[in-house]
Parts: structure tokens; sequence; C-alpha cells
DNA sequence: CGAATTATTGAGGACCGTCAAAGTAGGTGG
DNA sequence: CCACCTACTTTGACGGTCCTCAATAATTCG
């Protein structure tokens, strides 16, 4: 397919893959960097920082987070094992990135990291790929923000954590953040984030396995209440309210 | 500083650097391009569609939407003047794009658009940056709607607006969209702006020029209130009401 | 086991969404 | 050029949802 090329680089010499593959995979740029471990609630880097790395998550889970004028919290994301942290970023990190859960991760500088992907094709395939993918997360947060309800906020949130849990084949969500963060997640207060889950349990849709866990009972209610299809399906059979937005052209 | 590489790919040799500038410029991709013309209204292309083309925005206003099942219209953005279109895409276009003022573009096939930029390091660079301002913009929109007023919304909006507004030394802020796109932007409905609008200007703060343009009369009240700090320097001297979020670490 | 953190539940009220109607452009045809 | 029609915007009244404040309960960790 194509060529190899040696890479020279400040003197070292750096094979791109001789034999075998060149460097057929991202992660593979990271394999060989000291494994870092975090605690629950320590930092990786905080907005504002300047750039110098970009990371791979080994294992674990983290927040990302803004911090707002007037002290409110948001989170922009979850970063699980296999994302990759920072490859969205000019010269300085742009959110405050924190362990939730014991944290293992990789480091690589960012410049290698540049340097590296600008002379292999493929990595940088990997690369646009795994930007669009953060591009898709964010516009979905931004969809998922401006769902109306509480329960369609927070329907659509549990069906995203089950889809991106490793536990595919069972009904059980995995939810390793506080309440705060959720509700700092979907823009809503955490007394409200309790409320809809106990609403939610009570209708017999979910059903509470310890506090940082939830069991799906009935998928398809969840789905339908995730796509702003209210009621109708089950607990108080209310008249359904008319519609919000209207096309206009 | 590092030694240049000469990249050879596919049998295609390029130059990384050479004499003069390669295409010093990704416009330079578009420019050779036919220019189309859309009037307000037109669809460029669906969500859904596949994506086959790449566009730069020459002149006027867009507007990106999505639909949800319910039939909830979303703004995930507005697209202005040097705006490129599609970059952050796979295979399909994941939402639709329509012009909202007469709008002037060219296209470009995406198959050789990255064909183009996978050749030329300096293309490629600007691509990611113009991937990492869309990344930006993505998430100042989640941000935008985890704020919890109408009226940090608004002003949030005004001020966004007014950045990206050409005439940049005035004070006008031109709107070319309608309540309709501005409400599902900000995730609320048109009453809610119409009303928060005319609060606004009661307040002295802005004042209406007409339907599509805003005159801000007084910046660092609308500053304040896009932070947050609500009240305490404008009309209604209203008590400060507690705080939303703490933090948890 | 006790202290601190996190989660749940309750009561009250503000804000914004809903429904409805009037007002304003803007454009077309008589 | 004005009348009329349509689309958009503004304003009003009302009710529901969710935020605020507060107290209690459940967990975690020393």
């Amino acid at each position: 397919m194509s060529v190899q090329v040696l890479s020279i680089k400040d003197g070292h010499a750096a094979t791109a893959g001789s034999v075998g593959l060149p460097s057929a995979d991202l992660s593979c740029l990271f394999s060989r960097q000291a494994l870092e471990r975090f605690e629950p609630g320590e930092a990786i880097f905080w907005e504002g920082d300047e750039a110098t790395h970009i990371f791979e998550v080994e294992d674990g889970m983290l927040r990302a987070l803004r911090l707002l004028g007037d002290g409110r919290r948001i989170i922009v994301g979850f970063l699980r094992t296999g994302d990759l942290l920072g490859v969205s970023l000019k010269e300085r990190y742009l959110y405050t990135v924190e362990a939730i859960s014991p944290v293992q991760l990789r480091r690589f500088p960012r410049r290698r990291f540049e340097d590296e992907v600008a002379r292999d094709p493929r990595l940088q395939e990997q690369l646009f790929s795994k930007l669009r993918d953060e591009m898709t997360a964010a516009q979905d947060q931004a969809v998922l923000l401006s769902r109306r309800s509480a329960e369609e906020k927070l329907a659509n949130f549990l069906l995203l954590m089950k889809e991106r849990g490793n536990s595919e084949h069972r009904a059980i969500v995995d939810l390793p953040m506080t309440r705060l963060d959720i509700a700092n997640y979907l823009g809503m207060t955490i007394e409200t984030v309790s409320r809809t889950i106990t609403k939610l349990a009570n209708g017999g849709i979910i059903a509470a396995a310890g506090r940082r866990s939830i069991k799906v009972l009935k998928m398809e209610p969840l789905r339908l209440l995730a796509e702003g299809d209210e009621g109708e399906h089950w607990m108080p059979p209310l008249a359904r309210p008319g519609r919000y937005a209207s096309a206009n052209a």
C-alpha cells in the first residue's frame, strides 16, 4: 500500500513500523509509557493549564468539567477506558479532568504525538476518527441539554451510560459518578435528579441496585421517555400536553 | 530543530516545504470551485444524507439543525462567512443545513478533500485547527444550554453574536435568524425569547433596532448578566438568591 | 462506632412553558 | 397604491415543573 518511511527526529531514529505494521494503532504510541494511577477526586490537569500531554485512559472513569464565574460547575463529559484525552486542544486545556473511580492512564507529550501523527497516514485517520467521535459526543450533549423535562434528560442519560457500559448483555447500568456529577452534566439540581430516579423506580421502569448502579426493568418505556413520547405507556395516565416546537419552512 | 522528512505515499511524492508554499491555504482548494447560491429557507443538505461534499461559506448565514423524534427542532449552530461545513463528518451528515439569509458557497468533493489534506501537512494543520474550533463551539453551546435563567442564556447569545459580527467596532448586533431559531438554539420558547428581549430593553441594556438587529447600550451589565451575576447592577434591585451548585472536592 | 459526606424527601414559590389573541412586517395581486 | 394575506413577533393569563431552602436518612471512612 504505502511506502515505509524512516522518520528522524531530533537526532533520534524512530522506526515507524519496520517489519510488521507501521504503528498500527494510536494506542501503540501509549503502550510503552508508564502507567499512572489517580485516586477518586484527584485532578489529572486543570482548565487553563498549558496543554503539554495527551492521555489514554487504561481503566476507570473520569469527569471533564468547567467552572463558571459564579462558581457553577458544568460537567462537559465523562471519560472511560479507551478514551483519548486532550486531542481536541490548542495551547491550553479547556476543562479540568478529575478521576471519579480509581484511574489508570498513560501520558504522551503532545508535541511528539503531533509529530508522530503527521508522519503516519494511518494514525492520522485514527486521530480524525477520534476527533469526530468527540464532536459527536459534544453535540449529543447539546441535544441532551435542550431536552425539556427532567425525565427525558435522565432517561437519555441512562441509555447513554448503558450503551457505553462494559456489561453489554446485562440491564445493569453503572453510575460511578455522584448525583451532583449527573446533575451538573444534565443541567439540573441533585434534588431533581434524585426525585426523577425515584419517580422512574416507582413507575417500575428502573430499580435502584445500590446507590451507584441501576437496573433497567422495562426498556421500551425508557426509550419512549427518552424520545419525548411522554406518558402513554406507564404509570399516571396523564393527558398528553401539546407539542413544543413547530417546524417553520 | 527537527529534520525535514520526505513523505511518500501511494507513489506520489509530496514536498513538505520545498520552495514556495504548496497550497498555502485550505480556502485555495475551494477558490476554483463554482459559486453556488441559496435563498433563505433552502437546504444545502439534510441530516442523514450521504456526506459527499465539504462546503465553504462565501457569504450569508446558515443554520445547522437536528429534528427529534417528536418533531422538536434543535439548532446546533449558526454558520457564517469563512466557516467550513462538513469537516467533522463520517459517512453521513448528522444535521440539516439551511440558508437563513441569501447564501453563497463553494463545494468540494469530500474524497478529494481528504486526499489533498493527507498530502499536505500545512493543510492538515489548518484542518485540525478548524476541527478544534468546531469542538470548542459545540462545547460552548453545551455550556450555554446549561445556563439557568433565560436572561443569562440570551445575554450570552447576544455577546456570542456580537463577537462574531463583522461590524466589530459598532454596538449593533445582527440577528438574521428568526426568534424560533434563537429559541431552538437556546433551548427555550419564542415567547420567552421575546419577553426576555423586551425585559433587557426595558432595563436599558439593549435597544431593539428593527426586528433583525439589536443595539447594545450598556456593555458591562450585559456581561455581568452573561456571567450569572444577576441583578445588582441594573433595574430591579432584587435580593440575590442563593448559589446553585457547590463544589465537592 | 461516630463524623462527614452524599442522597432522599418535603414544602413553598419563581420562572418559564402553554394556550390564546392582538399587533407588525412583508409580499402579492387587484 | 392600497387591501389583503401570511408569517412572524409581541403581550397577556395561567398552570406546572423544577429550583430553593430545610430536615432527615443512608453510606462511607476514620
